[in-house]
DNA sequence: ATCATTTCTTAACATATGTGAACGAAATCC
DNA sequence: GGATTTCGTTCACATATGTTAAGAAATGAT
C-alpha cells in the first residue's frame, strides 16, 4: 500500500526520500476505502482531507446554477485529489470529488499536514511541487482548449492519458473536454473514418 | 517602490511580515524596466527570473505552430509572472512573457529564490500560498470556459478584471477568452443592445 | 434470465463561433 | 504632420458544436 506513494514522493521531488522520514509521514496518514458513487469531498462542506489515491479512480466537478456537472479532474492511482482551495481556507467547497470505482485512498487531514510541513523536511517542497506541477499542467490544458478545437483535444486527452479512456464514462470526458457527449461520439465516429 | 511588494505578501500570507525580513527579501530582488514590446521571458529560452509587477503591465502566451498566439496571462501592478516550469526546471521556455507597457518589476533570479526560501521563515510559504491560489484561480477558470458560452465568459472577466478592459487590446483579451477578436467586437456590440 | 437504468450512438435541425474581406479609426513611426 | 501600420468593426458565408429526440447497447438489480 506504502509503495505507490513512495514512488509518487521520488517522481515529484526528483530524489529518494530517508525510509524513516517516509515512515512518519504515512504515519500521518489515514487509509480509507469509499464506493462507487461516494463523496470524498462534498460541495459546501469544508473538505477536511487532500486524498492520495492507492486504488481505484475518482473524479472532481463542479455544478452549474442549471444542474449540469462540469468535470474538472479525474484522478487514478497515484494521483492526489482534493478541493485545494476549500482544504487550505477551511471554507466551503465549491467542487465535489466523487469516487468512479471502489477506491482505497490515503488521506492527509489539515492538522496532520502542518505537522507533516512542520517535522519532515521535505514535505514542505514536496506540497509545492506537486502544485506548481498542476499549475503548469493546468496552464497548458487551457491554451489548448482556448487554441484547439474538440478534435484535436480529445486526440490529445487520448494520447497522454490512454488508461483513462479505458475506464471513465465518454459523458465525462465529454465535459472534461468542454463539449457534449453527442460530439464526443460524433468526434470518435469521424476519426475512425481517417483512420 | 517596495510598498506594492510588501502589499502583496500581507495579502498572500494574510498577515504583517517582519520589516527586517521584508528588507532581505528585497535586498535579492533586482529593479528592472521594460520597453513595451520587449521579452521578459522568451520561449525556447531558460526562463531566469519570476516577476513581480510595480508598475505597468505583461502578459504571456504560446506560440502555436501556425503562429497564432495563445494568452495564457495577464499581468499587471501587483501580479507576479512567469514561465513557471522553466524557471523551476531550467528546461527552455514554452511561453513567452511581453511588456504591453513599459514595465518596472522586481526580478527574482532561482539562487536568490532559493537563498529567500532557506533563510527568511515565511518566503516558502509564501511561494506556496502563491502558486496555490493561482492554481485555483485556474481550476476554476478552466470549468467555466468549458462550461460558459463566450459572452457569458466576457461579462465574467469584464467583473473580475475592469482594469484590465481599459489597459489590455481586445484581440489580446479575445485570445485569452478563446475566441477570435471579430466574435469579441459581437459579443460587445449585442451585450450593448442588450444593455 | 428478466427488467430497469445508465450510457452511447445517430440524425435532423438550431445556434455560436470562425473565416475572409473590406473599411475607417487610432496609434505609431519618420 | 503626413505616411504607415495596427486595431476594431461589420458583413456574408462556412463550419463546429449544441439541442432534441429516439433507439441501441451495456450495465446493474432482482
Amino acid at each position: 500500500m506504502t509503495s505507490a506513494l513512495k514512488e509518487n514522493i521520488k517522481k515529484v521531488l526528483q530524489h529518494q526520500v530517508d525510509e524513516k522520514q517516509f515512515s512518519s509521514f504515512m504515519a500521518l496518514m489515514e487509509e480509507k476505502n469509499f464506493e462507487k458513487k461516494a463523496l470524498l469531498c462534498e460541495e459546501g462542506v469544508v473538505c477536511k482531507y487532500i486524498y492520495f489515491i492507492d486504488k481505484g479512480s475518482c473524479y472532481s466537478y463542479l455544478t452549474e446554477p442549471d444542474g449540469e456537472k462540469q468535470v474538472v479532474q479525474f484522478a487514478i492511482e497515484g494521483n492526489w485529489i482534493s478541493d485545494l482551495f476549500s482544504f487550505f481556507s477551511e471554507k466551503k467547497a465549491i467542487y465535489c470529488v466523487e469516487a468512479l470505482e471502489p477506491v482505497n485512498v490515503l488521506a492527509l487531514n489539515k492538522k496532520n499536514f502542518q505537522i507533516a510541513c512542520d517535522t519532515i523536511p521535505w514535505v514542505d517542497r514536496f506540497f509545492r511541487v506537486l502544485i506548481q506541477n498542476a499549475y503548469v499542467a493546468l496552464q497548458y490544458r487551457i491554451a489548448k482548449t482556448n487554441s484547439e478545437e474538440a478534435d484535436a483535444r480529445y486526440k490529445e486527452f487520448s494520447k497522454l492519458h490512454p488508461q483513462f479512456i479505458q475506464r471513465i464514462p465518454q459523458y465525462l470526458i465529454a465535459s472534461y473536454l468542454g463539449i457534449k457527449p453527442q460530439s464526443l461520439s460524433r468526434i470518435r465516429k469521424e476519426s475512425i473514418h481517417k483512420a
